[in-house]
DNA sequence: GCCATGGCTAGTA
DNA sequence: GCCATGGCTAGTA
């Protein structure tokens, strides 16, 4: 495995349940902020066999980009963490957004 | 050539 | 809405 798929890999395991954070923000801790699309190859691949938190992964916009089944998923597995979602289907990021290790392991403020 | 992105710009209201 | 980005995959040669 290469060092980033490596950190972002253990970047995601560290996503308490409760919170989100984007695509960008995954690459930009595992040391490439333009990694954001390795990081939705990363989620695809690995999920199942590194048994990650993927649905805890939306994009920069709140939103979910996981389309068709895999969507909805993502909103039912999202809403029993607590996870309200906007009537737009958009996730409020103020509020949910998790911000790294050590700031804010909690629910949501 | 595709895409589970993201940032920046026009152009409307 | 446009386009830079980066790695993978299908499909041709």
């Amino acid at each position: 495995m290469e060092p980033f798929t490596q950190r972002a890999v253990h970047v995601i395991k560290a996503v308490p349940p409760g919170r989100v954070v984007t695509y960008g923000q995954i690459a930009a801790m595992a040391g490439d902020p333009r990694g954001a699309r390795q990081v939705v190859r990363i989620l695809a691949t690995l999920s199942d066999a590194e048994n990650l938190p993927w649905h805890r992964v939306i994009n920069a916009k709140g939103g979910i980009s996981l389309p068709g089944k895999g969507g909805q998923e993502q909103r039912a597995r999202l809403a029993a963490e607590g996870v309200t979602l906007r009537a737009d289907g958009t996730v409020e990021l103020a509020r949910f957004q998790w911000r790294g290790p050590g700031t804010g392991e909690q629910r949501e403020p």
